[in-house]
DNA sequence: GATAATTTTGACTTCGAATGCAGAATATCA
DNA sequence: TGATATTCTGCATTCGAAGTCAAAATTATC
């Protein structure tokens, strides 16, 4: 090895490539490897005049501890896989980032794996086995088979807004089915009584349970008859979905329930401005998030707010708890959503 | 769950805990473990006799390697480190979604790191050196120690829409100056001749680089006088910073200049919805990024679209060329954005 | 001051995959 | 067929930090 130790560590230097280890922080602290290592861990006991050796010395060198030598003798890598299907969905970069911010502060890493559809979860899962995460907060839809690959490989699983299959998970989420109800109730209550429902792509969960939810308060009050629009989230699935319901129906609903935000304001643009409708004195409007822009003057949407500062919270506490006590059993944690009246739907409030 | 806590090594039947390691494999497939680890490194040469016999055994161990032990001794951790100052301007998202995605193709892990205030990069930087990511891709700001550093460790660093002062750091960047010449000349060839600048944080460098090319071009045709409001690229800035202005100003502008969409629609709605004004007949508003809303109907924006895909991508390739090949100097690519006309403006496009 | 009790410390091994090297197996060529 | 060239394979070592254990240093006790 032709390591002429740059012993001389002026910064302008080149000493560029070889990282400092825990032995070159040993050499120069005139101590054995052991010692450093004892530092970096606050249960070990060390004398004060060692410490001070140490800290002095790393200093010097720039020494950080690799994480990744650690991990394999650990078996702990102190990250976590978050796996987020459509990052372009509005709900979730707010989601993801608030989740990176918890775990940061715990000193936990993240590792991102963002799908752009759901046969790659394979993949992802793939680079989940080999990089031995700790574990994996999922806001993706996974197979049974999956699912039960985490416990067989014993890594804590813990589900975002979808359902856990079973108790094969953990999970948080948000009452979608009470949230509906909610908005439900409350267009009742203002008098309506033609409705369409503008769903989400038929994959997923939280948007199925936001329709039937719906559907069933609606039969409650005896309306069966309920328009059906296919929509995908999107703005642009809302425009098209509007744009067909009014080439094809005769009669103009009084309110349309859609599936999530995104698509309450497509709906509600293009009733505008393509067709003239006024929102919401002719048609009222319901969205379901409470999305940044939900609240956007041109929109003030009717929805239900995710409490998404409280449900990230709970989902990273709970899965560290089961990275710290992995026979800790499977929670599952419901959160309300809270009514936001806005102004893109006559509703009463007296729920 | 009772924990058989032990050392059972032997794997009897059904192995449940234990992760599965390449000497397993050895084992079941009665070679050493140096064929087990040859057979996933695609230089090597194995017979395909050995090859069938561990893969055979692979498969049925569910097999997958570890890739902190890889790492560890090739130095290498196929991982980036992803910095980003706030996740929820609406611009960054799709960044992340695309970077997120191109890198997986190439089987590139991404580490993230979401920073919600400019101090935190240092507690993301120590983390990253302890990761030992390959290169690191950055669309925040750093200090010029924080930029030094990683040359000296010999990280390679891309900045994604930032300045690289000088070469420290290679760079993907959208031409904020051009971009906003455009605007401006196409505002100026429509006939406006009383401007309103709405800015970014003043820390930003794109809202900066906007601002003083705008200025620019307004004081090439003589226009040095220019209301100055103070944004933060949000729409709530948006909205008090418009409000300040109808507050204070005698005479509305003719057109707005916003530091991003995002702002845009905010000075927008409340240009509409509080001050009865018409956009853009009575004010022209542009912004700047085309992030998805800004095509939404209620605001069809005037703005750049800056092209995600290809910046995304060229970023991608870039930080990976210098993970191979470290004595690649570094280098800046700079992208023009789109023009898109949208109709919260009048301009002309003779340009 | 001598001995026992306690705290610190260092030598050595471990985690799991990759690789240089030498020996084994196979292929190539007279 | 024998001799040589070539491809395979296994042994042993490496990466860097952490933990085990016993020896060394310190402190407490009489």
């Amino acid at each position: 090895m032709a390591s002429q130790a740059p012993s001389g560590q002026s910064s302008s230097g080149k000493d560029r490539k070889r990282a400092v280890t825990s032995y070159d922080v040993a050499e120069l602290a005139g101590v054995s490897q052991s010692a450093v290592s004892r530092c970096y861990k606050p249960s070990a006991s060390v004398s004060k005049k060692m410490r001070a050796k140490v800290e002095k010395a790393a200093q010097e060198l720039g020494y950080e501890p690799n994480a990744l030598a650690r991990s394999l003798i650990t078996s702990r890598s102190n990250s976590v896989g978050v796996i987020i299907s459509n990052l372009t969905n509005l709900y979730y970069p707010e989601v993801l980032a608030q989740l990176s911010q918890h775990f940061s502060e715990r000193g936990i890493r993240v590792l991102l794996f963002a799908l752009e559809s759901e046969s790659e979860a394979d993949r992802a899962l793939s680079q989940i086995w080999q990089y031995k995460v700790d574990g994996v907060i999922c806001a993706a839809k996974l197979t049974k088979e999956q699912i039960t690959e985490f416990s067989d490989r014993g890594i804590p699983l813990l589900f975002y807004n979808r359902q856990a299959g079973s108790h094969a998970a953990s999970a948080v989420c948000c009452d979608q089915a009470h949230g509906a109800q909610l908005l439900v109730e409350g267009l009742l209550g203002a008098g309506h009584r033609s409705f369409a429902l503008l769903k989400g792509p038929s994959d997923s969960v939280v948007g199925t349970e936001r329709e039937e939810s719906a559907r069933a308060t609606l039969a409650r009050a005896g309306i069966t008859q309920v328009t059906e629009l296919h929509g995908d989230f999107s703005y642009e699935g809302a425009r098209d979905a509007i744009r067909h319901m009014m080439d094809s129906v005769v009669k103009t609903p009084d309110a349309i329930i859609c599936a999530n935000d995104v698509s309450a304001i497509g709906a509600i643009d293009t009733l505008r401005n393509e067709f003239d409708l006024a929102v919401p004195d002719e048609v009222s409007v319901v969205g379901f998030d409470g999305v940044g822009p939900s609240s956007w003057a041109s929109f003030a949407l009717t929805t239900i707010r995710q409490p998404v500062r409280r449900m990230t919270k709970a989902a990273v506490d709970m899965i560290l708890e089961r990275v710290e006590t992995p026979e800790l059993a499977n929670e599952k944690r419901v959160f309300s959503g809270i009514f936001v009246k806005g102004n893109s739907a006559r509703v009463s409030t007296e729920s």
